[in-house]
DNA sequence: AATCAATTGCTGAGCAGTCAATGATTCCCT
DNA sequence: AGGGAATCATTGACTGCTCAGCAATTGATT
């Protein structure tokens, strides 16, 4: 066997190996998620999916002060993206922005009214689908295991 | 308790909820891992993780026949999407185009020699990380768990 | 107290994808 | 055989992000 002949073969077992097949499946479970929940919201209530992530975080505790720093951190989004889609959440007054108390360089980001209505309307929209797609497909027993997992992945990620 | 106020606790009890969370969660750790395989990528091979994707298929099995609309699908991607992809790819050498045999408006894609050659030094790096991240955080017990629910997602969402 | 470093948000330029429309080919049907 | 519908790749116009550089503010050190 030649040196390029070699070559392929490596190539094609690398290819093939049960790592790169397991790690390609999560990306591509994730990513038609995320696709099929942002289609869904943005036909039913003219909202994306990051914006709905957003809404997600002002909602919780509304006494909770939230910058977008914060938000950055959250979603994993540049400063500059941040500042971009808080523009487009205001634009539509889902969202308004507030100067920070203690810190005149922070902005406090909060939720309007109409913000708020839109955030309900949307998540039934998204319980509906993360039902179906993601509670009803995966076995109780396992549900519980993934998310489990999940959590550790991601702190593993965040610590460095 | 007036409207607004009920509408405002209405508002944080579905941001709240456990559904909420563990969707949000499988989304994050995605996108974080997506993120570090890109960068990673990029700095040490030169290509990003979604060429590195597209070198998979065509390393998997040379004989095999992969034509572009082949990979959209694969990729999740739209045609038009693949097309500046392969465009780019083509540009860099890593990847040729070959008009289909039994079909003349298909174009096939094929991985050249050096599209290989990078394919095997991205596919260490690629490694790495995804041991690091994806295999290591997760308790052994879990991780066959976990790909069997992410198969089962995929499923569900591909039959729709 | 003064300075230097770090942080926060913003802007211009660029990149990687989408959507809608198009031309070329192939499939299907009668 | 012939005509309409479907499929494939490509392009132009747009979107939503990133990166690099900026000014304003704050923190840390001496």
């Amino acid at each position: 066997m030649n040196p390029a002949e070699r070559e392929n073969d490596d190539a094609a077992r690398a290819a093939d190996s049960r790592l790169v097949q397991d790690f390609g499946l999560l990306i591509k479970a994730a990513t038609r998620l995320e696709q099929r929940i942002d289609t869904a919201l943005r036909k039913e209530c003219e909202v994306s999916h990051t914006m709905f992530e957003v809404l997600i975080r002002l909602c919780r505790r509304p006494d909770e002060e939230i910058s977008q720093r914060l938000l950055a951190d959250d979603l994993t989004l540049t400063s500059s993206g941040i500042t971009r889609l808080i523009d487009r959440m205001e634009g539509a007054g889902l969202v308004r922005r507030v100067p920070a108390p203690g810190d005149r360089r922070s902005v406090l980001v909060e939720a309007t009214d109409h913000g708020r209505a839109v955030f309900l309307r949307a998540a039934t929209v998204h319980a509906q689908v993360v039902e179906r797609y993601f509670v009803a497909p995966v076995a109780r027993a396992d549900y519980a295991r993934l998310t489990h997992a999940l959590g550790e992945i991601d702190k593993a990620l965040r610590d460095t």
